[in-house]
DNA sequence: ACCATTGTTCCGCTATGCAAACCACCACTG
DNA sequence: CAGTGGTGGTTTGCATAGCGGAACAATGGT
């Protein structure tokens, strides 16, 4: 099964203190309430170490700086808790305490920590020129992903040479839900844990569930019928891509999609020319990858 | 100053059991041991956080699946500890327990912590065409670099179009004291810093330390002399290359590198060619990025 | 059956979390 | 410019979470 059932524990107080509120907003990133057992004292869980990364991920593009404070607020962790916690990293390396602006930012030891993963992922090596023939033919992006939380993670992309191309780099979050990559994992794993995502989704965002809905059941549809999902302009209107996954790679069900600004691809092309090849490809590498 | 000054905390008890050994080999990673404050309490100090973290660096590239007591001896961390923290990371996502290998490796989770930083660091952006156009002139790669303890941590990689090109992409280590950008760096920071790591380096493989500082002594005299450092396969027999280093852009000093294959890049060309470029390349972005 | 090896429980003791208090700074404002 | 409120962040004292040595369980190889 999954592993949630975390947070609570770390954001408890803040409940307490902001019940009136909005509580979703405590959990700024991606953190999830656990459902399953109740309140059992797991004396193997060790909350300082779950805090102290959930610091960590505040950071996001475009959140450069910040206080301890603002940290306190986002996650829900007392300010005294926070500032020791956020002295500890930077003793480590892990954040930097910019005295200009009075906060924290992240640090350099933050980058080691993903590329020791990267190299040891075999289907990187395996699938890069077969996604660069793709990429070529499509003239869009391809991109290997990993779901972590309730994002897919690109482990991997290639562009064409077209001089338009998508901008995400390794490293880069997408949502679940309204992408293709996304879609095209959740149709792949068992049912249980789709479930257990999609109550995740679905609390997160109450009034767009319905749409949200929609778009995952009809990727399943696609999913079945042509083996791989669709996402056209539901994430973001200018990009479309089409998504598949499979098992068993890296042990991790791992995700690959073909997408590009809207005006180069027709929904036409996708469907018919770039969905198979990507499926086709997948295939390729699951069987050189010595899949059963 | 810089800030290292911890772990002792985190090994001591490994310390004790184990006395009689080399010690350092404990200090797996790039773990320092403090020298200043003797064993202040710093009550400020979060083992629990440090210790985890420790634990994800023990990954690295060929140490993909890692056990209880292989995590215990590397880091000196008792087992039961190790037991609870390498659980409470794969609740987190940032581990995955490998039933098959009865082992763990490195989650999803670590990929989204570095990304987050990469993407705020301006320097990329605006260096990256400039860099671009020297890889091209140099047939070679150019990176931006920026230090993680006793390494290089590349932030931005550009190859040229040539069909033979180093593999190190973003997020790659590099040791300091070897390589091109290293020596940038050290030639760049204040002489106490300097000093400190040098120490530090020293500790870490007295054999080789007369060598190794010879060749950093060459480098703070190129730098003195031409504004940039070589490396000619002192890291690598293979790999040659040139660095220059600069302070003030995205709140750290950051350092730049042009390398490649030796057969490609002759020693002249390095000196009197690409060396230049690279300096009036760092200079350039340094006006572009306000410095003042 | 035996030992070697690896991971998990137990429980006393101590390191750690956190509420409240405290400090330092700034901006008004009478 | 003292007074006052508002903002940030860091220190105390005490209750408790979680560390770790030793013991235990679960494998596997001989």
């Amino acid at each position: 099964m999954l592993g949630f059932k975390w947070l609570d524990r770390v954001a408890v107080r803040a409940t307490d203190d902001f019940k009136e509120g909005n509580v979703s907003v405590l959990y700024s990133n991606d953190i999830e309430r656990f459902d399953e057992e109740p309140l059992e004292k797991d004396r193997q869980f060790v909350t300082a170490l779950a805090r102290g990364l959930e610091l960590l991920r505040c950071f996001g593009p475009g959140e450069r700086y910040l206080g301890v404070t603002e940290l306190a607020r986002r996650t829900g962790i007392p300010k005294p808790t926070v500032s020791r916690l956020a002295g500890t990293l930077t003793k480590l390396g892990y954040l930097d305490f910019s005295e200009e602006h009075g906060r924290y930012c992240l640090g350099s030891g933050v980058l080691s920590l993903g590329y020791a993963m990267l190299s040891n992922l075999d289907v990187r090596r395996v699938a890069r020129p077969f996604m660069q023939e793709l990429a070529e033919f499509s003239r869009a992006s391809v991109s290997i992903g990993v779901r972590d939380r309730l994002s897919m993670v690109y482990v991997e992309t290639v562009r064409s040479s077209a001089p338009i191309a998508l901008q995400h780099g390794v490293g880069a979050r997408l949502p679940l839900a309204t992408t293709s990559i996304g879609r095209a994992y959740l149709a792949a794993i068992p049912e249980p844990d789709r479930n257990f995502l999609l109550d995740q989704i679905r609390i997160r965002d109450e009034a767009q569930w319905p749409r949200i809905k929609a778009g995952i059941e009809q990727g399943l549809r696609d999913y079945e019928d042509r083996g791989f999902c669709l996402s056209l302009g539901e994430w973001n209107p200018e990009i479309v891509g089409v998504g598949v996954a499979i098992a068993g790679l890296d042990d991790s069900i791992t995700a690959f999609n073909c997408g590009g600004p809207a005006y180069i691809l027709t929904r036409e092309k996708l469907e018919n020319e770039i969905g198979p090849r990507l499926v086709s490809l997948v295939k390729r590498i699951g069987n050189l990858m010595g899949r059963p």
